[in-house]
DNA sequence: GTCTATACTAAGATAGAC
DNA sequence: GTCTATCTTAGTATAGAC
């Protein structure tokens, strides 16, 4: 697995090959098979084990607070994970892996965040569209940051003031039709 | 060109093979290479093909209004020219194709519109740091759009709202630091 | 300009010996 | 559990005939 995720760190999830995995850990590619019954299958084991290293971030930053100081300590934990590691955040974000879609015991993990989410838009008066606009604020800054200033936080340093704006605002007026 | 256009747009950019583009215009691929230098040489070709494209119909929204209107406008058009076509936008907009960099004369094209943008967020009161919140703000609608709801508008419907607001309010307050 | 033939690379996966 | 050997597939690119 770490070797998989360095491969990943360094080269991009597409570089991961299980030549590549085999070389690192001083065995031969057929040997992987005892391990993982094929590509994809390592693939799920990543989103798994990426998804509980993230669920495990959030339960540490703690449920205290308000449900506005809540959402917004979530929402840094999961932007700066996001862009902590750009091959992660592709395996876990977006569905850009030809063949690849998580099992059902593995995307249980993502659910929970979801889960979590909704519920403290639900408590600010945020239905289901404004969540939209939520989810789109925390993709945007998180592709920004990712593609044109990697390691930095030119993007990631607006999102405090952008929730603010959009909890503000966002919530009652603005609906479209 | 519209060979691999079709090929990009129905099995996304990373399926569009020299074998597959000869196989639809009836060559054989190695007979493609008296038209292309190598496969990046088609990437760049097709990336100012789109860039031509985007600028037309940006040119073809016009320049009437108030700077606000003219930006409502420019936006609409470009966040519905990335949404129409994946593949189109993955080519444009990230940087997701493994050796590809356009050429400078290609990039040139990119560059006009980012121009055209700057200066009419200038004229709003946004500088740079709240340009970024904008890129953020269109490329989250977009990504959440394609990734979520492919040929819907789930999200994308939300754009005028969120400049609206964004205009109204982040232009002079809400600068981190 | 187009072809055939081929070199080269590299991937995922399987068979069967040890 | 690990190996060698191999199958199968598929790609980019080049050489050289026509």
């Amino acid at each position: 697995m770490s070797a998989a995720w360095a491969i990943a760190h360094e080269q991009g999830l597409g570089a991961m090959t299980l030549h590549e995995v085999a070389r690192r850990v001083g065995l031969r590619q057929p040997s992987l098979y005892v391990y993982v019954e094929s590509k994809l299958d390592l693939y799920d084991a990543m989103f798994a084990q990426a998804n509980a290293e993230l669920l495990a971030r959030v339960d540490r930053a703690g449920e205290s607070g308000s449900a506005r100081e809540q959402l917004l300590r979530l929402s840094r934990v999961v932007l700066d994970f996001a862009v902590e590691d750009p091959a992660r955040q592709q395996l876990l974000f977006t569905r850009s892996i030809p063949g690849f879609t998580p099992s059902a015991q593995s995307y249980a993990l993502a659910e929970q965040l979801i889960q979590r989410t909704s519920r403290l838009l639900a408590e600010l008066g945020c239905g289901p569209p404004q969540a939209d606009v939520y989810t789109a604020l925390i993709a945007g800054l998180c592709a920004q940051q990712i593609a044109n200033d990697p390691g930095g936080d030119r993007w990631t340093r607006h999102l405090e003031p952008m929730l603010e704006l959009f909890l503000d605002h966002f919530p009652d007026s603005s609906e479209p039709r």
